[in-house]
RNA sequence: GGUCCUGUGGCCGAGUGGCUAGGCAGUGGUCUGCAAAACCAUCUACAGCAGUUCGAAUCUGCUCGGGACCUCCA
């Protein structure tokens, strides 16, 4: 198995440091991802995210660990505010909509799929939705209670931060001192249920308005955001586990709250390797559906927008991700896009060489040397803008020994071959673009009988027609190329 | 205001106490009737100031910018 070859590190959110991951279980991966409030649709900021931890899947699974793969599809609990009006965010939708919340749960967790399908994400071996573990929530609730951590108020349960923080470190995640939480605290509205205000709702009361509600020990009401990672997490990977990962923006409160119900419930801290993606900026600030700096990958990959005025590919706005770590901060725009774009295909032409390269007695350059440079860039926390810089190294190989100044033996080309293809394909998750020939036959007809007249019209040194036709053509938005080998032509 | 992160060449982005990623653009070339494409080569850098050091873009301090979190957000 690769892995036991490779020393991979992980930078741990906890500890702020990166350091040699070591599973529970040697060989086995428990990782637990924080998914959508499936409430509206994803942004390309939401999707980043995605795509960087399913690139850490990815490569995990290159290395030959089993790994189970929890994302959770939070459908309910995630209030507009903590306030006590505050509203579940697919409550109000549903409300405003006119539908049942299952609708807009259904909607838009139809959406999340299809978009990161179109991304090449593959899918969590387990995909647990917040309403269908409501036992499992109280059943934490109560265990959080008997440990003394919790407190019940009119109906709601509360966490109860200034005691846990008597035994434990309430803000280690976070790097913040229980002190300052407490002084930068706001006096809101209808908080007065609360001990304090850094603490958090565990269950909810609902008011008879209410539309999504469970019976529970304390009356009828609905689990509170944080739990239900707890929860879910706890059920399917155990009370500890390997990695715990999500958006940069859900360090505080949400991770560092989930941090204080594991613990509360079981008491031991819940997950060893704490991983968090940093956001996708636009116009420099991050993307955020409430500021409504937001870009949709639908009108990506449309090119229905004002921003960029042109389709993108999504294998192409991947290959762009994959250029930044996952651990900075990536700002969006047209430029970076276009870069890319030509990027990836040079990329991609040079993988398409590895087919039919010619080979020779030896080697020109270490070609065992330059696949352990792919290693090392993942094993060094998942570095995808040094594998590509390495992959463009390959790349710029593979076009010498096309033009004859370099040379491969037929075992390392093999080798080439097997391990390109696993770090572009595999772990990157990156495809060949279809050419989608979408054209009908009649089109190809056609094109091959013009072709015909204008190499005629060339042969004859007819630049003239020959020109008129390749402009015509290119004003009909056909691409026409003469290449050494002959003419080839594209439909924009 | 508090906590934390960050500032790299025209653009995007790695990295790091000495060996100066990569992509795009630019420039030069190969190819071509011309063009396009493709390929090859190549220039431009580490916000400012001070300090530590034989040596700093990399460490420290300060200054100035940008950002994140502290309310919901991946």
């Amino acid at each position: 198995m690769l892995y036991k070859d490779n020393e991979l590190k992980i930078t741990n959110s906890l500890t702020g440091k990166k350091e040699v991951f070591k599973p529970i279980l040697d060989g086995f991966v428990g990782l637990y991802v924080c998914g959508p409030t499936v409430y509206s649709h994803v942004h390309l900021g939401n999707c980043r995210t995605f795509i960087s931890f399913d690139t850490i899947y990815r490569y995990l699974l290159h290395l030959g660990y089993k790994v189970r793969y929890v994302r959770n599809i939070t459908d309910a609990g995630h209030l507009e505010n903590d306030a006590e009006e505050g509203e579940d965010k697919i409550a109000k939708k549903a409300r405003l909509e006119q539908l049942e919340p299952m609708e807009i749960v259904q909607r838009y967790t139809l959406d999340f799929h299809k978009i990161l399908g179109q991304f090449n994400n593959l899918p969590p071996n387990i995909e647990p939705t917040a309403t269908g573990h409501i036992i499992e929530q109280i059943e934490m609730i109560l265990d959080i209670i008997d440990n003394g951590f919790a407190y019940e108020a009119n109906g709601s349960v509360y966490f109860d931060v200034e005691k846990y923080n008597e035994s434990n470190n309430y803000g280690e995640l976070s790097k913040r001192k229980i002190e300052d939480l407490i002084s930068g605290t706001r006096s809101l509205d209808g908080q007065e249920e609360k001990k304090s205000p850094l603490d958090f709702a565990l269950w909810k009361d609902a008011k008879p308005e209410h539309i999504m509600k469970w019976p529970s020990p304390w009356g009828l009401g609905f689990p509170g955001w944080h739990l239900e990672c707890s929860a879910m997490s706890t059920k399917y990977l155990g009370e500890k586990f390997d990695i715990h990962g999500g958006g940069m923006d859900l360090k505080f409160p949400h991770h560092e709250c989930e941090i204080a119900q594991g613990t509360a419930a079981t008491g031991e801290k819940p997950v060893n390797y704490w991983m968090h993606a940093n956001m996708l900026t636009l116009n420099g600030k991050k993307m955020s559906k409430s500021t409504g700096n937001t870009l949709l990958p639908e009108e990506l990959f449309s090119g229905n927008n004002e921003a960029l005025g042109r389709a993108y590919h999504p294998i192409v706005v991947r290959f762009f991700m994959m250029q930044a770590h996952y651990a900075s901060v990536l700002d969006f725009s047209a430029e970076a896009l276009n870069a890319a774009e030509k990027g990836f295909n040079r990329l991609m032409e040079a993988s398409k060489l590895l087919k039919d390269l010619q080979t020779s007695e030896s080697s020109s350059i270490d070609i065992n040397g330059l696949i352990a440079k792919f290693y090392t860039a993942m094993n060094d926390d998942f570095n995808t803008p040094v594998l590509v810089s390495h992959l463009f190294e390959a790349a710029k190989f593979i076009q010498a020994v096309k033009a004859g100044k370099e040379t491969i033996t037929t075992n390392d080309l093999a080798v080439l071959s097997k391990e390109m293809n696993a770090f572009i394909f595999d772990v990157m998750g990156l495809t060949e673009l279809s050419e989608e020939k979408e054209e009908s036959d009649s089109l190809d007809i056609v094109m091959d009988l013009v072709l015909q007249m204008r190499q005629q019209a060339r042969e004859n040194k007819d630049w003239t027609t020959a020109d008129a036709i390749r402009d015509k053509l290119n004003e009909a938005k056909i691409t026409v190329k003469d290449d050494k080998d002959g003419v080839t032509w594209k439909a924009k």
